[in-house]
DNA sequence: TCCATAAGGTGAGTCCGACTCCGTTTAGGT
DNA sequence: ACCTAAACGGAGTCGGACTCACCTTATGGA
């Protein structure tokens, strides 16, 4: 089922130049663009859009997927090359960047942290282990707390990029990362 | 402006009607209720639905208001009876609960942080005042540190709830709070 | 090279849901 | 009882996502 013979090559051209459209109209901030739009902006028509993407949130979701797998290989290469709590801290701050590329943008983080769609169950999978295994390194190096899960903060994060309002945002999600990083450093958990 | 004669008698009643039956499809978790519905529910027709309220929007805000007052002046009860250090703490477990009701109302939460409907903006202001205080007061007493702000806690706080999915969600959302009170206990500002 | 054919493309049309408009009804003052 | 401004009703408009019957073309085999 998953090799059904290989796109024809105008379709696959078509499939690409729909993503691209997409992909430039959300960077540009138009969450909303209209999928007669984005079909023009394509040089297709709608029935091409349908024939590739079930519906416009499906072609939304296909356009954030490379963005979020990026974003989920970062804490393992991060890993490798700094201690757990420089590479939690760095990471922190990437995804924070990550999320200013473009209100667009951040409108997909905040999707993956809060939407059932089984689409990013995986993204959000992988991330939450790359996730542990850093915390668990920085648990056995005894510079972070060993009573958050990586699913866990995971969820704080997708908090932080989901306030993209307003122009002081993007110092205001520094400061908060700060602040989750202190709560990490910190030793014993308490009753929360 | 504010005050062009007292509202006629039906007028009311089905204003309260609207709002209630609004506010029943909310928390049953049908966040996007046709609004044929909702008037059906508050047996009224459309055409009245939109004298009272002049978009979908605009009755989902207003439902929301309510919800969004009593949230405002809680910081500033709790402060009356605690120490900000405690009072802090209810405040954040209050926020959780409060968003626990349902799944709809935590949309109203998120919401607030996130939209730039002027209608919250007043909501925002008073909130972030009250924790501006608490804070302050927090930091007088040299229990909390001084470099966090009302508003920017507040934005800490949206994120927070905004992750409503899934059934760990509520056990998740106590122990991000109580890893942001830990860093803001912690004493010295570090270069974030 | 050329044909057969299935994969792909098209866009007018359907469907659905938010919102409007104007004729009808009624609260409430005199 | 009567008047009228205020409120109500609900068929109709409008805009945007999605479909489908028909046309076009890539591609693989003779």
């Amino acid at each position: 089922m998953p090799s059904s013979r290989p796109l024809r090559a105008d379709a696959r051209r078509n499939r690409e130049a729909l993503l691209s459209a997409a992909r430039r109209a959300f960077l540009d901030g138009d969450t909303d663009a209209h999928v007669e739009d984005i079909a023009r902006r394509a040089g297709v028509a709608v029935g091409t859009l349908y024939r590739h993407f079930a519906t416009r949130e499906a072609l939304i979701e296909e356009v954030y997927r490379k963005e979020v797998d990026d974003l989920c290989a970062a804490p393992g290469d991060l890993m490798d090359q700094y201690p757990p709590e420089e590479a939690l801290r760095r990471f922190l701050l990437l995804l924070v960047d990550h999320a200013a590329v473009g209100k667009g943008m951040s409108v997909a983080l905040e999707s993956i942290m809060a939407t059932d769609s089984p689409v990013f169950e995986d993204a959000r999978t992988r991330m939450g282990e790359a996730l542990t295994r850093l915390l668990d390194a920085g648990s056995a190096a005894g510079t972070l707390r060993g009573d958050i899960t990586g699913p866990t903060l995971l969820r704080a994060l997708g908090g932080v990029c989901a306030m993209r309002v307003s122009e002081g945002w993007l110092d205001e999600a520094r400061q908060i990362t700060g602040l989750l990083l202190d709560g990490l450093r910190h030793g014993a958990p308490r009753e929360s």
